[in-house]
DNA sequence: ACGACCGGTTGACACGTTTTAATTAGCGCG
DNA sequence: CGCGCTAATTAAAACGTGTCAACCGGTCGT
């Protein structure tokens, strides 16, 4: 394999590798029969601009990290498809990574991120302790955190969580039901706590005790772990209705309840939370809380980019969006 | 932002920059008080490696690039994570693109991974022609073709699409299927070619003439897709069956048909590919053609990492998995 | 006691690009 | 004809790391 750098280019069209540079990135300053030759020696000899050398000159890479909980859930895979329209409209690349719910793995993807020299990181944490991410910014990369309220001090974009418990719950009280259940994942991620709080505060409005609503914590927020809350379900006793803190682990609950002969909505109501697309289309169309996915993305990249490109003149946002209620079958 | 690089790593801990890199890369090169020493003064610095630098240095970056057709289809996901364990494992990251299908997005994709150095690339092709990829090779990038197979000169692992087409067909004729539909995307994507080559195998050999099988075509695969291919199936007049090129194809289908107030089974026989974990959750659970997704995307790591870190004593490999009959209520 | 040897460390250079200041060429105008 | 001006191009100096040959002080073997 033979390098093919910038100066092999410059000295085939007979210039200096500095204008060959410019022909790379400022075609205007350079004369257009000069262009072309160095256009057309850059076709005959393959070259590939070097990404690192540019990015080790410029001090930052024209890219942007975007670490997620879990790149299974349909909900993360619509709010990266936001991110990557805007990244790509300014041309720069977007760097996926994927924590899994893990503070470890986040922070070593953190760490990939820093040495990359992204210029920006938008991230939905997986635990509620961010120093380590003010630390990032302070080192000059800006932070953008997506789907996670944040103060002062750091953009975020996120939509109102303790309203979507609340909407939710209060939808199955409307339905008749009593004794509820909340199927969600570890504490420590911040939209089951707040979204727990939200249906607590659904219950005290309606005049119920706190009691009335039985928590089944499952490690992972996914079908697996609602399948584990569906099991527990079973054996503990059945509420009568069950709010579960995605739509991942509404699908397992289903699916564990269907398979031993408990009706949904009849004997059981169940509501996820994000209406991610699969949702409609369950053996019990599933009623959800609707987020602006796409636009969560959307959004924070645009933030994240503004500040990137102008440090001083930025002032943080912190962004809070309304969730929506979506009543299909499986609660009416 | 003041940028700590080794050089202030090393006057701080009172050593040359070249031992820091070997605390970095070679620790046992270096006394362990030494090394103790030089890692107290990065703590305290808060350093962090410059991945250009090191990068620019070594000629290529430990980072390896997979192109996949839709990051919102569960089955490249499933891929994905085969590749990230994998990846992981070796201290490599990975770069996740997404072509969406089409041939341009995947050619600026491969551009930016060319300059991004990384050692090699694992791809699904959005088309048949794969010159660019083996101009990619010859200029030092090893490539892996997933989900495609590939002949002589590069490795691939693949599933027998055309054996999936054959056995989902022959399972919807045994039920008694005579009119059958075949649902995908452009026929440029070989997937699609080869299971609807897998299909009229199966009617050839029940007897069946070739035009028992109505081909609808959508431009993406998705369960939009299915939604344009279910409303054509309506208009156009129900076949005993429908083959779908994949779940996420067959999900839209039966949704339409659903509401349109067909019934799956009764009505029409309906199966799908990929047996993604949806499918089993469905209104009315799909049948499909499973395959081992994880490992497809894990041994074709395996292979790309074995290529680069030995490319002269490394023998090209065409692996070539067999599909899975996963028969549930949508079609019997 | 002397040379060979060895583990540990150093310094300098190379990787490929971008950028800035300097140089040259081209041109109109006095 | 020469002056100054602009447009086009160039040469050289970074950016931060990895590597490699050289070096240094000490230990072992004879």
């Amino acid at each position: 394999m033979v390098t093919v750098g910038i100066k092999e280019v410059a000295q085939r069209a007979g210039v200096s590798p500095g204008t060959v540079s410019n022909v790379l990135n400022r075609p205007e300053r350079v004369a257009a029969a000069t262009r072309s030759r160095v256009e057309q020696a850059i076709r005959e000899l393959g070259f590939v601009r070097n990404g690192s050398a540019s990015t080790l000159r410029a001090g930052q890479s024209r890219a942007v990290g975007l670490v997620v909980l879990d790149v299974g859930n349909p909900f993360f895979v619509e709010v990266a498809r936001g991110v990557d329209d805007v990244v790509s409209a300014r041309d720069h690349a977007v760097i996926l990574c994927n924590s899994g719910e893990s503070p470890e793995k986040e922070s070593r993807n953190l760490r990939v991120l820093a040495e990359q020299r992204v210029r920006g990181v938008l991230i939905t944490p997986a635990a509620d302790d961010t120093s380590s991410l003010l630390r990032l910014r302070d080192r000059g990369v800006a932070v953008v955190f997506v789907d996670h309220p944040a103060s002062g001090d750091v953009c975020s974009v996120a939509v109102d969580d303790v309203a979507g418990g609340e909407i939710a719950v209060r939808h199955l009280i409307e339905g008749g039901a009593r004794r509820l259940a909340f199927v969600s994942g570890p504490r420590a991620i911040r939209q089951c706590s707040d979204r727990r709080r939200g249906a607590l505060r659904a219950l005290e409005s309606a005049g119920l005790p706190a009691g009335g609503l039985a928590d089944i914590v499952v490690p992972e927020m996914n079908a697996h772990g609602g399948q584990a809350a569906g099991r527990t379900l079973l054996s503990d006793g059945l509420p009568d209705a069950v709010f579960c803190a995605n739509d991942l682990l509404a699908l397992g609950v289903l699916r564990v309840l269907s398979q031993a002969g408990v009706r949904v909505p009849q004997d059981v109501a169940l509501i996820g939370y994000d209406d991610i697309e699969f949702s409609s289309a369950a053996a019990v169309p599933l009623s959800s809380v609707r987020q602006p996915t796409y636009q969560l993305g959307k959004i924070a990249t645009e933030l994240l980019l503004d500040e990137c490109d102008d440090p001083e003149g930025h002032a943080h946002q912190q962004i809070m969006f309304q969730p929506e209620l979506v009543v299909r079958e499986s609660s009416s």
